[in-house]
DNA sequence: TTGAATCCTGAGTAATAAACTGTGGATTCA
DNA sequence: TGAATCCACAGTTTATTACTCAGGATTCAA
């Protein structure tokens, strides 16, 4: 039940061009540099984000990536599901395909992964990168972000 | 974000002593037999459910596993942390271990996994086995469910 | 016009974790 | 005594994760 390092990485990146909005595309040299990711790595977070149409990138020099919609209107679930590509706990509950297993095998247990996964959907698709700015801005003692450190 | 088979098989084959509560332990042989897993793998997943006290086991012939609380009383919250190890997304917000990490690099992920954390908790923990056979009670239209075309 | 900085694609690889299997032993019942 | 069970732990296979790498396309700016 764990997270892999796609959403986790993936997020963090997210956070970061939201923090730069409407300063231009961001390269990704810049967040690997920020953040210690690989270019590499990297690429292929943004790829997966570019094709969910949550980010766009400029190419060419100068170039990079920035958020298509303000951070308001981008929301963290998109950006998870993006990149891990289901948030449901089983397969037999991912929207789209439950029909393949409904009412087989296991539909006690299926009761509970539905739960489970409506409240992670719940919660993710109610947080905004507006929102992640507002709680940043008010974590007064959180003196060792390392983005706040390099940004503010 | 996936549960293992550890979870999803553990929480089958405890719902299945739940419905048998009260009338003697039930073998792992039989309940491989039901669900088509392998005995060797059932002894795992039961030596953790032992240690954590969720069910009690009777050696020797005639013996098997029984729940050590009734119904009403075991959490599938419980047996899910039992096989599964823990339920946070992330390992920054493992409980207990959330100060190693704590407003060092991530704070602001960190809040959106804690959320996650917390609402899976919130639903895990409001679930006991009982829930569960009253839920499945409920389904009359579910006529291949597998237990109930075994047992009832 | 060239070269550096970027995105883009897809394949390849190494490490880790998941999902079992197998062996041998201890206990209990009949 | 022997069959049925739990028990512990090591081993193995398979799948997934977490990357890296190579080469190409685009754009800017000197």
């Amino acid at each position: 039940m764990k997270l892999s390092t796609k959403g986790r990485y993936g997020l963090r990146a997210m956070f970061y061009l939201a923090l730069k909005y409407g300063e231009g595309p961001v390269p990704l040299s810049e967040i690997s540099d920020e953040q210690g990711i690989s270019i590499s790595y990297l690429e292929q977070l943004f790829s997966s984000l570019r094709k969910k149409g949550l980010v766009v990138s400029i190419r060419g020099a100068n170039g990079g990536y920035k958020l298509s919609k303000s951070p308001e209107d981008t929301i963290v679930g998109d950006i998870l599901r993006a990149l891990e590509g289901t948030l449901a706990p089983t397969d037999c509950v991912v929207d789209g395909e439950e029909e393949k297993y409904s009412y087989n095998d296991h539909c006690v247990t299926q009761h509970v992964w539905r739960k489970i996964r409506d409240s992670i959907t719940r919660v993710v698709d109610s947080i905004s990168l507006d929102d992640m700015i507002r709680d940043y801005n008010n974590m007064n003692n959180c003196s060792s972000c390392m983005i706040e450190n390099k940004i503010k």
